[in-house]
DNA sequence: GCACTATACATTGCTAAGCGAGGTATTATG
DNA sequence: CATAATACCTCGCTTAGCAATGTATAGTGC
């Protein structure tokens, strides 16, 4: 007897909603992790997970790097690993570079305005920590 | 002849990425939007695109506030206007309030490590602008 | 050589959410 | 009554993240 896929969790989980604030980001993010040299796709996951609280799944990595290989800012290549399986190392075009830079300034410009928009909400609670 | 209704747009349009930045931050938008007092759904739309660069579609505002709503996060009430059509008003309730403060915290720890992931990035154009 | 484990890449199918394109209701104007 | 303006609402398409699952390679113990 199979299990089906997904089990739907019910109840309503109090960070849904947190989920939703990285989504848009982690195309971005991936491309940030690799400016300063090339990294493997696992390896990709751990360092946004230390420099960053950005955690995502194998399944979610692998469909962007390819996403972001197909539109040309990435480039791949296989390398031999000392022990165990070979690896597939991502690299940054010049293309994807540039494009980093853009996304980044909006970036900048969204979430300063956005601050801005929950300035009076924070001002409430700068003690609470 | 019947139009049929979402016309997909061919082409790679180079600010999809720019939309998913925005779609985890509008439920959190729209409870700000209601801090200092209430307002109505298009009202809502007008304070966003005014006070930040969320530009929210009706078929986007009007799902979220009752969504909000059934989460106990918002009540509505009809008013009367002076001329033209009623006006259903929301307000954030006391959990609306609480849930926007912890949404507001989260958004800036989060805010915070994307744009430190990022600085090497916008270091190199400080000065274009 | 075989079972077991670890590492790494890849795919499938579900689900959530935004949003374009419609629609309905109310009021004002001529 | 037709037209226009304002406002609320709904349907269905599309996208994207992600849990679950699969496959490949190589090391370890026996």
């Amino acid at each position: 007897m199979a299990k089906p896929r997904a089990l739907p969790v019910d109840g309503d989980q109090p960070d849904r909603w947190e989920a939703q604030l990285r989504k848009g980001a982690l195309e971005m993010a991936t491309l940030a992790s690799l400016w300063r040299g090339r990294l493997y796709g696992l390896e990709i996951i751990r360092f946004l997970e230390s420099h960053s609280r950005l955690v995502l799944a194998e399944g979610t990595i692998y469909p962007i790097l390819i996403r972001l290989k197909a539109e040309g800012l990435l480039t791949s290549v296989w390398v031999e690993a000392e022990a165990g399986h070979p690896r597939k190392y991502y690299s940054l075009t010049e293309a994807g570079r540039q494009r980093l830079r853009v996304m980044a300034a909006a970036w900048d410009a969204f979430s300063r305005s956005l601050s801005h928009l929950l300035e009076p909400v924070l001002e409430t609670q700068e003690t609470t920590k």
